[in-house]
DNA sequence: CCTGCCCCCGCTATTTCTGGGGAGTGGAAA
DNA sequence: TTTCCACTCCCCAGAAATAGCGGGGGCAGG
């Protein structure tokens, strides 16, 4: 465990981390292991060990979107085991019936993971074995998981350039407030109000923080803003 | 280590944490050990070690806005040493020079979490030794502190009630796709173009999502599906 | 001292969004 | 089978947001 955890450590690139994902699958003893980077544009970047044509099909459907595991666990801090998160409705008995059709396995544990900038991720263990069997697995060997996991966020966040935390810029703390109480649902007016300010005031605001945040318009802006942990609601 | 964990998790009341943290900080050795819930609210939770008087100053004079040690693990993903932050600036200064005063110590070491809904927390250990002796001590317990800090925080995130994520009324296909892509900061007629629909029906569709979320406006809409995790951009 | 940033205020015009209506299809669940 | 819900389209008037211009005072760092 230490000695896989250091090699993971000493990755420097991303060729490495397949190979550290690997040898880490074999030492669990699980079907699959999976780094799973979750972002919404589109662009996804990934490594593990799903057979070649599964994320491929995932990629293509747009899986994204309805996999319950993305969903549950964008809802949870501590790791989630597949078997309690809901599966009813049909596109996800659908995907779930075609990942098991892929080899994906009937089990899983799904760690999340989060970054600054709103970055989010899964380290994903699969298997195919009885409940009971899975739960002694997760069980035993949920910290590990919870730091393999960690370290594997660490190194991904490290490795790839452009994900890095753009180069930050904070927002003022009036800006904040702003950003903050239209985010809550406050019209304009009433921000200006609440602020004590005047509306013309807060349109400076909230055009600075656009800007701030290259942000194409106010909805653009709120949601960066929430994103990359500015402002917390 | 395993039995510290194992009490952790046992934790039922708020207080239990209070009792958990000090055993931490007597096993470890260090001057104080603290769990701090960031929350720009103004509302924060927090249990350690620190003098009384210090936690006070720190609410009363609003250090959060300040403080080096919040804004740099904003940014970063792995446990930050406070020598490596910028603590230039008058406010930082100062505010260093108040800390160590208050018996906060010259070393410290800060893990992030982050959890759903844009939750953010610190956990942190503080020592007063010379660089090489805490060098050695953070090198030492990394893996430990990161593993405590998160079940630390999960235990906040559930004995803390009110923080709980309400249950999320799911939204349809194409109201995610709507709210996503308002997100990204597309306009309506972008939207529309985007989703092959009339800008009409579109507007039915953010109507719902905004009746659905319990939302005052679009902008609020986002802003709940975003941090409801309904919709990732 | 000057520069840059933050904080506050004003105006106008144009574009876009919002909040009410109503109406018809198809598929899925009950 | 019927009932629900998601999906699509349409109109209109008023409210809100955006883009462009201008002004001033204060506080910090180089």
């Amino acid at each position: 465990m230490d000695r896989m955890l250091r090699a993971l450590e000493g990755a420097s690139e991303l060729s490495d981390l397949q190979q550290v994902i690997e040898t880490f699958r074999d030492h669990f003893r699980v079907d699959h292991m999976v780094y799973h980077w979750v972002s919404g544009g589109g662009d996804q970047y990934g490594c593990g060990t799903y057979a070649q044509d599964w994320v491929q099909l995932y990629l293509e459907r747009d899986f994204l979107r309805i996999d319950p595991v993305i969903q549950g666990c964008y809802q949870h801090f501590h790791p989630v085991d597949w078997k309690r998160l809901d599966w009813s409705g049909r596109a996800a008995r659908e995907f779930q019936r075609e990942a098991i059709a892929h080899g994906v396995g009937n089990q899983g544990y799904s760690v999340p993971l989060r970054g600054p900038n709103g970055q989010f991720a899964l380290f994903t263990v699969s298997h195919n074995c009885d409940d009971e069997t899975w739960a002694r697995f997760t069980e035993t060997h949920r910290r590990d998981l919870i730091l393999i996991a960690h370290y594997f966020n660490q190194k991904a966040l490290e490795l790839e350039p452009d994900r890095k935390p753009e180069p930050a810029q904070p927002l003022s703390p009036r800006e904040v407030d702003a950003m903050t109480l239209l985010a809550m649902g406050y019209s304009r007016a009433q921000v200006a109000q609440t602020l004590s300010i005047s509306e013309h005031t807060l349109r400076v605001y909230v055009e600075s923080a656009r800007f701030k945040l290259g942000a194409m318009n106010t909805v653009h802006a709120v949601a960066r803003a929430l994103s990359r942990g500015l402002i917390v609601i």
